[in-house]
DNA sequence: GTCTATAGGAAGATAGAC
DNA sequence: GTCTATCTTCCTATAGAC
C-alpha cells in the first residue's frame, strides 16, 4: 500500500484531456500512461478492466464536476434565473477550455465508443436538457417552449465547438454562449 | 489490368461509411477492406499512401458530391432563393442519412485526423458557410446578417447530428432543417 | 487489379518483483 | 501502489504470384 504516485481527481484530468483529444480508439494506453507519469500496468492497477473502465471513470468524473458546477446552479431555484444562466454559463466556457476543447460526449461517441458508452451519453444529454429546461421555466416560459430552447442551446454548444475546432477558432463557441444568455434574458 | 473488382464511386461510398462511423482511428484497413469486398493489399494498390490516401479521397468524394448537390444549388443565383434551399436542404438530409450518420468533418476532426486533414476540413467549413451565406443574400439579407446566419444553420446542423447520434434519435436533426427553411424564409 | 503470405511494429493485457 | 518484462493480438505496410 505505497502512497498513490497522483491523486485520482488530478489522474483523472490528465486522462480526460488524452480522451478528449484523440477519442476512444485514437487513446492507446501508452498516451495514457505518459499523459499521467505512469506506467501502463499502474493504470491497470486502478482501473483493473482496461480502457473502458479508465472511460467510464473520467465520464463519471465529468459528470461530477458539470452536476455541481453546470447542472445544479441551474436548477437552483432559489436564486435569480439570470445570475444562475451567467454562472453556469461561465463554468461551461471553463469546462471546454474557451472552445478550445473537443466535448467528451462527441469524442466517446464514435466508433466503438457509441456501443460501450452510449447509455452514458444519453445520460449526459439528458442532464443537460434536463437542467436547461428548469432554469427556462424558473425564468418565465412555458414548459413546452423551455425545453424547446433547451434543446437549441445544447444543440448550439455543440456545433459551435465542432465548427470551432474544424476552424481552429474559438469564436463560434464564445457567441453561441452569448447568445445562449440572450436567449433566456428576452423571456 | 484486370477490370476493377468494385467502381471506384462505389469503393468510395462504402469506405465513407466505415469512416464516418468508426473515425480515423478506429477504422482499421480490415474494416475498410470489409466493407468493399476488397483484401487489404488491393487497397494499397489504389490507394498507395494508404489510410491517409483514403480518407484524402474519401474527403474529396465527398466536396464533390456537396458541391453538386448543395453548395452549387444554394449558389445558383437564377433561380429562386426559397426553391434553392428547399432543393439543398432535401439533399443535406439525404447526405446525413436522415440524421443517422455522423458527419465526415466531425469523424475526422480528432485525435490524428484534425492534425492530418486539417485543411481538408477548414475547406469544407468555408464551403458551407459560402454557399449559406450567398443564399441569405440573394433571399434578401444583409451580407453581415448573411454571414452570421449561415454559421448559425451550421452549427445547427453539426450540433444536431451530434446531439441525435447521443440521444440515438434523428429528431434534432430533422427539427433543425426544418428551422434554418424557416430562418431564410420569413427575411 | 486482385490475391495470399508475411514482415515488423504497436496495441491491449498480465505476471511477478519491489 | 508502482514498476519491468513479457504475451498475444491486431495493426499498417510490403513482396510477389496470378
Amino acid at each position: 500500500m505505497r502512497p498513490p504516485k497522483i491523486e485520482t481527481e488530478v489522474l483523472l484530468d490528465r486522462l480526460m484531456d488524452v480522451l478528449k483529444s484523440k477519442g476512444y480508439e485514437g487513446a492507446s494506453l501508452n498516451d495514457l500512461a505518459n499523459a499521467c507519469g505512469l506506467q501502463k500496468a499502474s493504470l491497470y492497477h486502478r482501473f483493473p478492466g482496461g480502457k473502458k473502465d479508465i472511460v467510464l471513470a473520467v465520464l463519471e468524473h465529468a459528470d461530477k464536476w458539470l452536476d455541481k458546477h453546470v447542472f445544479q446552479i441551474l436548477k437552483d431555484s432559489a436564486k435569480d434565473p439570470h445570475d444562475r444562466l451567467k454562472k453556469a454559463l461561465r463554468n461551461t466556457k471553463a469546462f471546454y477550455d474557451e472552445g478550445e476543447a473537443v466535448c467528451i460526449i462527441r469524442a466517446m461517441g464514435l466508433g466503438t465508443g457509441i456501443e460501450i458508452f452510449g447509455e452514458e451519453l444519453k445520460g449526459a444529454i439528458h442532464k443537460w436538457l434536463e437542467s436547461l429546461t428548469t432554469i427556462g421555466v424558473d425564468a418565465g416560459m412555458k414548459p413546452g417552449k423551455a425545453k424547446q430552447v433547451a434543446m437549441k442551446a445544447l444543440v448550439n454548444i455543440q456545433g459551435s465547438l465542432v465548427v470551432a475546432k474544424a476552424t481552429e477558432s474559438t469564436t463560434p463557441f464564445l457567441s453561441a454562449l452569448k447568445e445562449i444568455e440572450e436567449t433566456y434574458g428576452k423571456v
